[in-house]
DNA sequence: TGTCAAATTAAAATCATTTTAAATTAAAAC
DNA sequence: GTTTTAATTTAAAATGATTTTAATTTGACA
């Protein structure tokens, strides 16, 4: 963890930002809440917690700052908030979802699966990939139990 | 044009929804924009050219329920406003999208590509694929000439 | 220590979208 | 064909997420 904010920090840094506390209390919420998916509401309630000062508006740029330095990615599921997804440490690209639409769960796909579309993609239609967004919408494992047993 | 009207008619008579002068006015201007990606601002801008009365919020509760009937697929950039994007015509899927980060223009990608990728989804993570999002971001043909040459 | 730029706060503003209540439409029932 | 009824639309207000503003704070550096 320690480590991790380390290397958040020089990156910030390298771009002569700085590690404010706020920032940083937010950096840790999301370290902490990696597998979730939250909105800037979720992090600003969850940052609170350990800095009951801190405004709204600072956890959204904060957020916004870290997505330029690709370090959370912002996702839209459709519900109409974004959300922030660290990237997990050395990933190259942005993982996948899982979106259920049974129970509204949101399971993550570490795997690339893309390597081979990306190249027809750069192929085909000369398109120059850096990052792409998959997600899938369905039925997870669970709901589809419940549904055979309903 | 007007045979694909008659097929959506249908499809909202089904469900025992009518096809209303403001929901046809809005899918006119639906069709007329196939290959741009609208936002409800947008479109409502353009049906007001024919039909100067109707207001945004029609506009909005006919987009929604053409997204239900799955005549239209809403998506989101990621630049806080929703695009509604018409399907096309027997597609079993929604189509995939080439955004540009340089010039910001989208191109739209009919194939499915992601065949496998839905079968290694069901077969190794149990998850039943109903619908799938896809979108790369990177440089298109005509940003990389530019590039190169300036 | 004083200065300056970056960052934060709290409040107000903005923007997309949804809801409300009243008015209209149009199909179904009589 | 008039009445009833439910669906639809309108315009305005409300909502909710996000951004901006202006004033204040912080902290690095001259």
């Amino acid at each position: 963890m320690e480590h991790r904010i380390e290397k958040i920090k020089k990156q910030l840094h390298s771009q002569s930002y700085k590690l404010t506390p706020q920032r940083e209390a937010t950096v840790r919420v999301l370290l902490e809440h990696e597998e979730d998916h939250l909105s800037a509401e979720d992090v600003y309630l969850l940052v609170k917690e350990k800095a009951p000062e801190i405004g709204l508006a600072t956890v959204y740029r904060t957020l916004e700052l870290l997505s330029e330095l690709k370090v959370v990615d912002k996702i839209n599921f459709g519900d109409g908030v974004s959300r922030y997804d660290l990237r997990k440490e050395g990933a190259e690209h942005f993982h996948h979802h899982l979106v259920c639409v049974e129970c509204g769960s949101v399971e993550e796909i570490e795997e690339d699966l893309l390597t081979d579309v990306e190249s027809q993609v750069e192929r085909d239609w000369g398109f120059q990939v850096k990052d792409h967004r998959l997600t899938f919408h369905g039925i997870c494992k669970k709901c589809q139990v419940v549904t055979v047993n309903s």
